[in-house]
DNA sequence: CATGAATGAGCGTTCATTCAT
DNA sequence: GATGAATGAACGCTCATTCAT
């Protein structure tokens, strides 16, 4: 991932990726994106080979910044149960602070354009989480499932409780409360 | 009335949508679902006014097979856990007979073709399943939390296992109970 | 020209026709005049061959429709300028009575849908009127120009004083006056 | 600003949509009209929006240009009549040195593709002909006609004698003539 | 390297005409 | 003969990508 020029513009192509498709879908026209970013619609292309390439980086830096936000100042010492409340508080959080963000991801995660090789080093991106999530379902009911599967389960709970966060922020702080709840009698 | 609108066309392209999708995605040409149905291009525009509204449809119509397979001889008089049991293990089991219909309704369902219509019906699909589940969870520790959060959790759940169903058939029993079972945990 | 079935529904095409094109223009699809006639759109066809054949038939029965509504009791024993202004006074009523009529052959009169051969026979249909207006010309400036430029003139200004009459129904009874004492001039 | 747009690709464009209306009608695919001026398909559309305006930019540029041939030069200290004359004779002649034009430019008149606002410039286009034929009729029996209205009658003269010296350019110098003779009895 | 015009394959939809009922 | 569903060629326009400036 040679940087050609200026990293300034290519986050601006980042950014303005993620806000143009939040609003218009994947369908999204490259030529807007660029608009967006304040860039000639061929300079996307000095950036990102293709579309499909600019997707697949995108994904990947969401996915990444979604990993790092969650494990951001995790309290090594505290109890399995408290470690894996914080993870989980800060993802969440983490959505509440940059929807854009999310709904971007959300569409990126869904789409045939994530090839599945980007797709792997997602899930690697997630390995720090997924260390805590192991140690917790160790002795639980889910010992005996594969650790992929267990993974998915904690995603998929994530994300419908980030969906009912976001649509309705009052309740965010319960929403949040009972996601884990579930999850924490998944694993325990 | 000369040639009525044949019920036998329609389904074939319903039945070559579902195809075609799961190869090519929801950008599949509706030329080519004409072909692979056995029907001139123009005459799926006499049974779908748009391209977009025969994927509503098929939407629905998938959605509401699913769940009417899982509610197939549901013994009513068995106990909640097995009710609930005996739903998800014919959902899951639909899924392995019919994986181009899941892998299809599975990309319908996050496509922003499928208008809020279209989904509000779909969920009415599962009012049966509902049913079972809202009593699942009645004196459990979801009892606060509102009954489409507790229906989103199922279906992640749902769809997770679903997934691993499908990557590893011979594995398939294991997930579905291994499913089941974080789903009891998760409302008990 | 074999009259295959009823005359009626004929007509009935004929007249959807005229008021299907008044308000959709020669674009006008088959299936709309069909329907306006109260025919099924198939059936269009057993009465005329194609979209065009309709076109230039019924360019033909507005010409000579317009003509023979010129030429009604024409009052052969008077001057020649009141047999000229005769003719154009029913003309023009004729424009004012049947407006829809006028306005399609207006369109039909510039398509190239009407074949050289129709507009030979609609020529022949105006060879009442031409045969007046040959004799107001005969010994007046025109009497070298052609007969065929002559009579375009004449229709020429026709069709502008009929324009005008159709825009500003008031004043319609003034322009037929004012466009044919211009014509009287051209000639005399 | 990389590769301007350029004129002449633009006015290939329009020369090119002028021939292949004159063989193909309005009807032309643009695709055709393209490929005639020498430039790829898509770049049709990045000069003009779509194949209507096209079609309104070419009325345009074709009225105004007949118009400006029409005063070309024209001696202002010539009595009425000769400037008349003059422009008439201009205006003649600009047909006959581009028949295609005036044929394309005749299509487009009776098309419903060009909006009233293009009719009314195009109509302002005409306003230094119309000054000189205001002077003309100031004294004559057409002085209580609305101006619109003889110069509808001007333009249809025109227009039928143009049609004649296009179908017989040996006696076209006559036709235009005659058909100015007719105009100034029209007027005078 | 930045720019934005140029390119042309690609696609949903229309509609005159045909033909099974 | 009447009906209206079936057919498939046709077309305007889009948009990711390339490339001249």
């Amino acid at each position: 991932m040679a940087r050609p020029l200026s990293d300034e513009k290519r986050n601006a192509l980042i950014r303005a990726a993620t806000r143009v498709i939040v609003t218009q879908g994947l369908g999204a026209q490259t030529a807007v994106i660029a608009r967006e970013a304040g860039v000639a619609s061929g300079s996307l292309f000095t950036y990102f080979e293709t579309k499909k390439v600019l997707f697949n980086e995108l994904y990947l830096e969401l996915k990444a910044e979604m990993a790092s936000a969650a494990l951001e100042n995790l309290p090594r010492n505290a109890s399995l149960r408290k470690q894996l409340f914080f993870v989980w508080s800060n993802w969440m959080h983490w959505v509440i602070s940059a929807p854009d963000k999310r709904r971007a991801l959300a569409q990126l995660s869904v789409s045939d354009e994530i090839t599945p090789k980007s797709r792997a080093i997602g899930h690697k991106s997630m390995a720090g989480i997924a260390e805590i999530l192991e140690r917790c379902r160790a002795a639980g009911p889910m010992h005996e499932a594969s650790m992929s599967f267990v993974l998915s389960v904690m995603n998929s709970l994530a994300e419908t409780t980030m969906d009912f966060m976001l649509q309705d922020p009052t309740k965010a702080q319960k929403h949040c409360q009972v996601g884990f709840d579930a999850l924490w009698r998944v694993l325990k």
